[in-house]
DNA sequence: ACGTTACTGAGACTCAGTATCGACAAGAAG
DNA sequence: CTTCTTGTCGATACTGAGTCTCAGTAACGT
């Protein structure tokens, strides 16, 4: 339950055109309230008689990951979902009940990372933190 | 690179049978250098003529998996891949040229699990670290 | 050596994600 | 407002990872 404006103005703001589909999936994305598949996108999409292709839902999903407007994350499971973020690196906290994520910013991470460039010798030039667990309103019920 | 025998040492301790194509497969992820998907270990099955059916693959690398002898990593490029491992909690280093991978242990990953958990309130149960760059062989070339 | 039962290979199947292609529409230019 | 270019669209076919089923087999406790 996010605004679907942030998302159109971004991809205003980008090269690439803002279409009718998009709009609509930025709109399905919006709406959903935590972390989300391809293929739920796909379903809701189809409930709501959108008449949008599988493949559009798929190419705007990377057009709005290349925007970092969405980010790819792996879920413990192993499959592919996607959350809504603001454009910043930045990483999330998952609640693996309800789905909701938070971003989070560093928070000491980046000392992590040098320690351990420390140590191994590597060079490290990207990363990726997931953090999975309950969130408040979930360790309440 | 590595010593098969500790696998079959943990595959023989633990409840799974020791049986001739999970020693093979063991022996295959044995003589891989880096990370290495499912159709890697497949293909390689197939080249060494060894007989071993798909499904067994893929069945073979979830027990090890289960028994943390080998860890599920996700490249940035969204692809699934395995390292073979020591078998406790812990994160990797991988090199994106090589596929080479190093453990490394916690390096102050607690204390930000930690932050994070104070400043959104969420019960923090499971975590992944992933980190890519250049091992020092590779910079070095 | 025997019997239970986990394990196996073959092959059909599912489902995510990609490639192709002719039709269409966004938006710049006039 | 009209025209033109070109990015985007939906439909559909395809690919490839991972799963499921099932009848046959082999591991290993007794």
């Amino acid at each position: 339950m996010v605004d679907v404006t942030p998302l159109l103005i971004a991809l205003d703001r980008s090269d690439y055109r803002v279409t009718e589909p998009r709009r609509a999936v930025a709109q399905l994305i919006a709406d959903q309230a935590g972390h989300f598949s391809a293929a739920d996108l796909v379903a809701e999409a189809n409930a709501r008689r959108l008449g949008i292709g599988r493949a559009t839902i798929f190419r705007t999903l990377d057009v709005l990951a290349e925007l970092e407007l969405v980010e790819r994350i792996d879920l413990p499971s192993g499959e592919h979902a996607y959350v809504a973020c603001e454009p910043s690196h930045h990483h999330h906290v998952v609640c693996s009940r309800c789905g909701r994520s938070h971003d989070i910013d560093d928070a000491g991470l980046r000392a992590v990372v040098r320690a351990v460039a420390r140590r191994t010798g590597f060079r490290i030039d990207d990363h990726r933190l997931e953090l999975f667990g309950l969130c408040p309103d979930c360790q309440a019920t």
